[in-house]
RNA sequence: GGGCUUGUAGCUCAGUUGGUUAGAGCGCUACCUUGACACGGUAGAGGUCGCAGAUUCGAGUUCUGCCAAGCCCA
């Protein structure tokens, strides 16, 4: 069988993509199965407006390392994928499309139209992401893709609602929220981002009234809310203003008298210690008013315009008010002073306009007592965050939660289930669209206008793309799931409401472990970002390098509680890696070919040996078993790290070397064979969650199909650590064999020897092992270092040339004059640094604390080490009077 | 202001419950186109483990303080 030279991914990782697909290898079985495990997990579904990028491959690359890992085990394996609505998203980009294409808007179409026409554009445009998925190889089970407005999951949206509503969890009212002027709708607390901004604090002069000549100064840094106000405030024990208690002042600009309150509100330290109160318009203020039953006069609109309240200024945009009111107040002599201020101002997640705070009636969710037992759950640890440390943020968040403003002046969304009665005013919610009030029997009713938060219905998404409430035989086989792997970005929008809701809803957590991934930064550790350009697209690096390459990249940066710094470096040293396993299996065909075999029939076996078998399967055994070990605590990078190192520096460096030569002895070929192909077939299958597309198709090459095999190397059984391949005195021959080939390799180098000359030399063993090795094993150390030994016994005089020594063996390279002087450099070089150590030993040993104190095993350690030194210096120094 | 995290080789990171010359990959230097692979091989250079104390026979590892960077919440 040939190989082309050179690994040339985008060959065949489209063709192994699809099969995989076509041929329901990622189907999770249903039904009763006993004895299986089962492992499931949820996609965080990604926006239906959303494409592929980087941070998706790394998530997704962790879920489906995972996933596959999971399902070559045995376990029943879900990978549920999906899609999310994405309100918001969603709403501006169809928006935003039929501005462009027909000039119109949302209004002119109305909203049933309009929400027809998202329809129209999720099915054109909704599937990008899904057949991205599908090309870079993510093993989800596509018959159970989930949609989050589709019948069931919004089934699932209704009974939450209902039921949270009846148990008088939601609730409607009239309360301060974040608003957006330009998405026109209210925000969640968490969909406020703060920014600090430079801004300025202007300081206005209040008249007392009554009082000629007395004035109060309060500061603001929105100075036309100051038209809304309704009262002052000063701190009830604050001396300078104990003249003002039960007075009032007059209002600037508008003549309005409003009174001086004594509340807590006002600092004393701070500022001049008068504050003004805007009820309408400030969150504080708000509760403030409440607490001193103030009215409420708005002067800010829902398009951030001002009201006719705010008189002349009334059809003004806010800062167009602030402006002139500004310039009034400066022109009335009631502006005593600026100063420049650092503010911070809330804005909208999504189009970054400042929010205005205003007072409306939404619809919210009481947080408290669903917070307690999600609490609850992480603390007694029915839930574990990786890394441990995330818990002490969801802890941190749900100690001091607020209430959730769920509904949303949107078109496109769960419409919230209430039916307002226009006859007697009461509010119906139900689970089934209603016609008549369930009060008063009026069919005079119409359905709330608002949709609800689009992380309300993601809140339920591990039960609700499960069937539920439908008591499903996925629901009862994967719920609750395995695990979730996901961003921090998302810990409060998301997953501390799947945990609450699951509790509430299932009666049990949605999942049993969090996984909390880093960020993907580029090289210079920078976030990356469309407006910096420094993004990388996963589909062009993944056409460029190799899906495998770029998810092995991504790996091999993944240490838990750390961000991925992803370069191109690190994708051609990925690639390299996969071309390094291509050239492996390329020359292993060659050597099938030559003995005539022509595949590796699963499970066949032949006898562990030579001394390169005992290690390498010890070798495999411990890499299999400490892989094993890095997928259960999701140590990715340690996966990686390992799998590297078995195959490139174990396997490739060593093992195959080592059986060149056995097959070109011809002894025992096929036997060589077999096991090299067992190694190399059972490394793939290890290796596969991480690079599927590569292993399968070697495997697929390489192993025999037949009855009880598996057809893809995805339903292959994942290796386990056998007892019997535990060697340590196998690892322990074949190290010090290591060091003989280095030690011959190193004083070629260090003398500048001619790499292509084979050169002669002589070792004297010093021990058992290296004794047997120097009888048995001659022709192996001879063929890794082109020298020709003569083995020389004990006591004899050794020869003349540059040496290196250990404790088990010396070895004599044959010398030329011209070397010498490089060889007594080395020498007492090496001297120098053993003296060194076998110093700061001695001065250890010769503390009474230490001796005292430290235990035995320490101490002779030391000792023993110590002894080893001091042999190797006496030689050393022996070769040196030689020379 | 509160909380969390991170400072180990030029870069990115490992470093198990404190213990014997602190590791890896990339990069760098020198040599080598040898019959799997130059997307390769061999050898090598490179670290006062952020700083200062404390505990201990012994600290990269534990504790305290400081400095620096990043993130989250107000």
């Amino acid at each position: 069988m040939q190989l082309e030279k050179v690994y040339e991914p985008q060959r065949f990782e489209p063709h192994w993509a699809q099969l995989w697909i076509d041929r329901g290898y990622f189907h999770a079985p249903t039904g009763e199965q006993p004895g299986r495990d089962v492992f499931s997990l949820v996609i965080p579904p990604p926006n239906v407006t959303g494409s592929l990028h980087i941070g998706h491959m790394l998530e997704h690359t962790e879920i489906d390392v995972t996933a596959r890992w999971h399902r070559m085990k045995g376990d029943r394996t879900l990978w549920l994928p999906g899609q999310d609505h994405a309100g918001i998203a969603t709403q501006m980009v169809v928006e935003r499309a039929l501005k462009a294409t027909e000039n119109i808007t949302r209004h002119d179409l109305g909203r049933e139209e309009f929400v027809k026409r998202v329809w129209q554009w999720k099915e054109q445009y909704g599937d990008t992401i899904i057949g991205q998925m599908k090309r870079i190889g993510d093993s989800c089970d596509w018959s159970r893709n989930r949609f989050t407005l589709d019948e069931g999951l919004s089934k699932a949206v209704r009974e939450t609602f209902v039921r949270l509503y009846e148990k008088g969890l939601i609730y409607r009212g009239e309360y301060m929220v974040n608003w957006c002027p330009q998405c026109h709708t209210a925000l969640s607390d968490l969909e406020v981002v703060h920014e600090e901004s430079q801004g300025n604090l202007w300081h206005i002069q209040y008249p007392v009234k009554d009082m000629p000549g007395r004035f109060v100064t309060v500061a603001t840094t929105r100075p036309e809310t100051m038209l809304g106000d309704t009262a002052v405030c000063v701190n009830a024990a604050d001396e300078r203003y104990f003249d003002l208690h039960g007075k009032s002042v007059i209002l600037p600009l508008m003549g309005r008298e409003i009174p001086v309150i004594c509340d807590d509100l006002a600092d004393p330290k701070f500022g001049t210690g008068v504050v003004k109160v805007t009820p309408a318009h400030d969150p504080n203020d708000f509760e403030a008013g409440k607490r001193h039953n103030l009215p409420h006069v708005k002067v800010i609109d829902q398009n951030a315009q001002m009201t006719e309240a705010a008189g002349v200024y009334a059809g003004l945009d806010r800062y167009e008010a602030r402006k002139r009111v500004l310039a009034d107040l400066d022109a009335a002599g009631a502006l005593v002073k600026t100063d420049a201020y650092q503010l911070s101002a809330g804005k909208c997640q999504r189009c970054k306009t400042v929010v205005e705070p205003l007072v409306s009636k939404q619809w919210f969710c009481r947080m408290k007592p669903l917070a307690e037992p999600a609490i609850k759950a992480v603390e007694e640890g029915r839930i574990v965050f990786v890394p441990e440390n995330w818990s002490k943020t969801y802890y941190e968040w749900m100690y001091n939660i607020r209430d959730w403003c769920v509904s949303r002046q949107l078109w496109w969304g769960h419409r919230i289930p209430a039916w307002h009665c226009s006859a007697c005013g009461e509010i119906t919610v139900s689970r089934e669209d209603v016609s008549a009030c369930g009060k008063c029997g009026s069919t005079a009713l119409a359905q709330d206008t608002d949709v609800l938060d689009t992380w309300f219905s993601s809140g339920l998404w591990p039960f609700s793309t499960l069937g539920w409430p439908e008591q499903t035989e996925d629901l009862k086989t994967y719920y609750p799931t395995t695990v979730l792997i996901t961003g921090f970005d998302i810990l409060f929008f998301w997953v501390a409401r799947m945990i609450m809701l699951g509790i509430e809803m299932m009666g049990e957590v949605p999942f049993k472990t969090v996984y909390i991934h880093g960020l993907v930064r580029d090289a210079d550790r920078q976030k990356m970002s469309k407006t910096k350009g420094n993004t990388i697209d996963p589909l062009i690096v993944t056409e460029q390098y190799g899906t495998d390459a770029v998810r092995f990249a991504l790996l091999r940066g993944a240490a838990p509680g750390t961000d991925i710094v992803l370069s191109d470096e690190r994708m051609v040293s990925s690639r390299g890696f996969a071309n390094k396993i291509w050239n492996a299996a390329r020359f292993i065909f060659m050597q099938m070919e030559r003995l005539e075999v022509e595949d590796f029939e699963f499970g066949s076996e032949a006898p562990i040996e030579s001394f390169e078998d005992r290690w390498i399967f010890a070798r495999l055994n411990e890499t299999t078993a400490k892989i094993n070990a890095a997928q259960a605590g999701f140590r990715y990078h340690e996966v990686a790290d390992l799998i590297w190192g078995f195959l490139w520096d174990d396997f490739c460096d060593w093992y195959v070397e080592l059986k060149k030569l056995r097959i070109q002895q011809g002894v025992e070929a096929k036997a060589h064979l077999t096991n090299l192909l067992r190694v190399f077939e059972q490394a793939l299958r290890l290796l596969h969650p991480v690079m599927p597309f590569l292993t399968e198709e070697l495997w697929q090459r390489l192993v025999r199909k037949a009855e009880g095999v598996a057809e893809t190397i995805c339903l292959a059984p994942y290796p386990q650590a056998r007892e019997e391949w535990t060697d340590a005195n196998g690892l322990a021959v074949f190290a010090l064999y290591q060091e003989m080939v280095g030690s011959a390799r190193a004083l070629r180098a260090e003398q500048k020897l001619d790499p292509k000359m084979t050169l002669e030399g002589f070792l004297y063993p010093a021990d058992e092992t290296a004794t047997r090795l120097a009888g048995h094993e001659l022709a192996a150390l001879e063929a890794l270092t082109n020298t020709k030994f003569t083995v020389g016994a004990p006591g004899e005089t050794k020869a003349v040339g540059a040496s290196r020594s250990t404790p088990e063996f010396e070895m004599v390279l044959k010398l030329s004059g011209a070397q010498v002087d490089a060889m007594r450099t080395r020498l007492i070089k090496e001297i120098e640094q053993l003296e060194k150590v076998i110093a700061s030993s001695r001065k250890q040993l010769g503390s009474e604390a230490f001796v005292s104190k430290a235990p035995a095993h320490v101490i002779d350690g030391i000792k023993a080490k110590m002894a080893d030194y001091e042999a190797q210096v006496a030689k050393s120094q022996e070769s040196l009077r030689a020379l």
